[in-house]
DNA sequence: AAAAAAT
């Protein structure tokens, strides 16, 4: 075999070069026949599917442009899957790789080996790499479930029960892949901040946290991937829950993006996925095009199933996994033909997972890892059902057979009930807000009239020295308003005054949407006016500051939003303009900055006092109360199952600090008692802020 | 009122 190929194939690099070497083009020649259609006709071997007659002939680096356009590269961090590894990642040398590769099927076996078996010419790295992973194929592990079915197959890595290779084993290094995956990407990170963080675990013998990555055992694949993120140190999170991963429990979490939770599940099971290797194909399965993945990643929005997927790149790095991502919104082709190259970590979106499921592409009976991140989010959208069918009623091994670990930021009794279905004998594990709790970002709240606000905020943008283009990258601000139109509106009034602002909302086109989050991320405009669409997700390192121009109609709304700032420990600011029309936060803003340690303006302190003795109806919206933290309700009153009437299922919950007693906010005294503190903000000037 | 998710 060709030694620079080989030297190239490594198991990222092989789905780099992988990504494009496929035709754009449908078998059947322009026409799009959905997979699970095309199965019918003419192949005499029944389970293996069509597209062995597949030779396609050429290549447009320009559709692949083209795609990752529509795609949005760029949003959720990493940008799209594909971003880096198309026109950038490859040269020519790939291309003329591609025709050789593909003249082979005839036979109609399985096209990956026997593309390894057969032109032993090309120098192709995926078949490069399986061939070499045939060295592995005779190190017998017995350490799997089932091998039946297996014989027929034993020369597929994907297949063979008995003759799989050693996953524990590092492929070559790559320094592009590496660069790729993991250069220049390095932000001061600041661990201390993350000390504060309170963690707390509850259920049957809670395995040991630990302190650092060095005292659980893991694999050189994975130790070597933390090293090159730069992952020094464990985050609360992580020293929790990879333990207890590692001990193959289930794991009910209750913590927020950015602290660290995906890497705190990816880790460990990717591990123990290295360690045990892959899982034959299961019995009657359906042809060589479906995919049996070994591990499920659920998340409610594509954003944050890329940023999931681009984690999960990091720590297949120099492995045999390979991860894949599907989610809406992008050609469905693109992604199965992406799931053809292979799939053992699957990150998706409900919807799109079961379009996928019902075409066939998918198959779950080998799932041994399930995971539901923003477990509660995805319930909001509406994915229960789809959720519910995804794990009760694709042959998923039942609760128990396979590990199970669900993340919500809150504990409401419909997470609970999903908790009692998913998962078997769990851990209860409450993380403390990042941000918040941790005081790395500093959270103001100034009284501020809707007449006053962009007087307010020509203050503060001036303040911040954005204009001077020096500033760059370093002093991005981030301004939230509560609609559309006000965005738009809000922009034109910046630019007029030659701010270098643009705009982000939903009405916008995806291109749009991308092109904004790109010249902001770059500093190019260092300003950015956004709806909510920006407050939950986004990972942009430097925002410096967040201002609420309009509050959201939610704490927890408002907790993502300063979220943006004071990423991975870095120091931020978020200042909010607060108005009569937001008396229905006082209770828990206020409940929040002081749990966060920061200062509380006089005038809200009043309000907060004023708000639980005053008259009005005693009652708040209720649920609120309940937002952030949880409880493991299995401790409380008896340990009645969820569902039942043990009180409000959902308590305060976290150090009981929270969101506390229900002191009703009633609506009806909103003038007199606030006017008075109005004054001291109202001059105009830089000292807005007590 | 806005946003998200399968066409």
């Amino acid at each position: 075999m060709s030694n620079a190929a080989n030297q190239n194939g490594s198991g990222l690099e092989q789905q780099i070069a992988g990504l494009d070497l496929q035709d754009s083009r449908q078998p059947s020649g322009g026409r799009y026949i959905p997979p699970h259609l095309r199965n019918k006709p003419a192949n005499s071997f029944s389970d293996c599917p069509p597209g062995n007659d597949r030779i396609p002939s050429s290549h447009s680096r320009f559709s692949d442009r083209d795609r990752d356009r529509d795609r949005g590269r760029g949003l959720g961090g990493g940008g799209s899957s594909y971003s880096g590894i198309d026109s950038r990642g490859r040269n020519d040398a790939d291309f003329g790789n591609f025709g050789g590769r593909n003249r082979r099927q005839e036979n109609g076996r399985d096209y990956r080996y026997e593309r390894d078996g057969g032109q032993g010419g090309g120098s192709d790295r995926w078949s490069d790499q399986l061939r070499s992973n045939d060295r592995w194929q005779e190190q017998p592990r017995n350490d799997r479930m089932s091998s039946s079915g297996g014989g027929r197959w034993k020369d597929d890595d994907r297949r063979g029960g008995k003759s799989d290779i050693d996953w524990t084993m590092p492929t070559a290094r790559d320094e592009r892949a590496e660069v790729e995956l993991f250069g220049a990407r390095s932000t001061g990170i600041n661990f201390n901040k993350y000390e504060d963080i309170p963690v707390d675990a509850s259920g049957d013998n809670i395995p040991q946290h630990i302190t650092t990555f060095d005292d659980v055992k893991l694999t050189e694949i994975i130790k070597n991937s933390i090293n090159l993120a730069g992952y020094n140190q464990p985050t609360p999170v992580q020293k929790y829950a990879i333990p207890i991963i590692i001990a193959r429990r289930d794991l009910m979490a209750c913590a927020q993006t950015g602290s660290g939770k995906t890497a705190a599940f990816l880790v460990p099971i990717l591990n123990q996925i290295y360690e045990s290797g892959p899982l034959p194909m299961p019995p009657s399965c359906g042809g060589r095009r479906k995919q049996y993945p070994l591990g499920l990643v659920l998340a409610p929005t594509r954003e944050l199933a890329t940023q999931i997927y681009e984690e999960a790149r990091k720590f297949a790095y120099r492995s045999r996994m390979r991860p894949a991502v599907v989610y809406g919104g992008s050609s469905i082709t693109e992604q199965m033909r992406d799931l053809d190259r292979g799939c053992h970590l699957l990150v998706a979106t409900p919807g799109r997972l079961s379009d996928m499921l019902e075409r066939g592409k998918i198959g779950l009976q080998n799932c041994r890892y399930l995971v539901l991140d923003e477990a509660d989010r995805m319930l909001d959208m509406g994915f229960e059902p789809q959720i519910r069918k995804i794990v009760q009623e694709n042959n998923m091994p039942r609760t128990g057979e396979r590990q199970t670990l669900m993340f919500s930021a809150t504990f409401p009794e419909q997470i609970q009930v999903l908790a009692r279905d998913f998962l078997s004998n769990y851990i209860f594990l409450t993380v403390g807000r990042v941000g918040s709790t941790s005081e790395n970002i500093t959270q103001k709240i100034v009284w501020v009239d809707d007449p006053d606000k962009r007087s307010y905020l020509l203050d503060l943008l001036e303040a911040t020295d954005l204009q001077n283009p020096k500033a760059g990258a370093g002093s991005l601000t981030l301004v939230f308003v509560e609609t559309k139109k006000g965005a738009d509106m809000l922009e034109q009034f910046l630019y007029n005054l030659n701010f270098p602002v643009t705009s982000i909302h939903g009405d916008r086109s995806q291109a749009e949407r991308e092109e904004a989050l790109q010249n902001f991320r770059e500093g190019n405009t260092p300003i950015l006016v956004a709806t909510a669409v920006a407050g939950r997700g986004l990972d942009i390192p430097h925002i410096k500051h967040v201002i609420n121009f309009d509050l959201p109609g939610d704490v927890e709304e408002y907790v993502h939003r300063i979220g943006r700032t004071g990423r991975m420990g870095n120091l931020g600011t978020a200042t909010s303009f607060f108005n009569y029309k937001n008396q229905n936060l006082v209770r828990e803003l206020v409940s929040l900055l002081v749990e966060a340690n920061q200062e509380l303006p006089q005038w809200l302190e009043s309000m907060y006092v004023e708000g639980r003795h005053g008259g009005g109806s005693r009652r708040p919206p209720a649920k609120s109360s309940s937002r952030f933290g949880a409880k493991d309700y299995r401790q409380s009153s008896g340990g009645g199952p969820p569902g039942r009437s043990n009180g409000p299922s959902s308590r305060p919950g976290y150090g009981g600090s929270y969101g506390g007693g229900g002191g009703g906010y009633g609506g009806n005294h909103n003038n007199s008692s606030y006017n008075s503190s109005n004054n001291s903000s109202n001059n105009g000037s830089v000292d807005w802020w007590q």
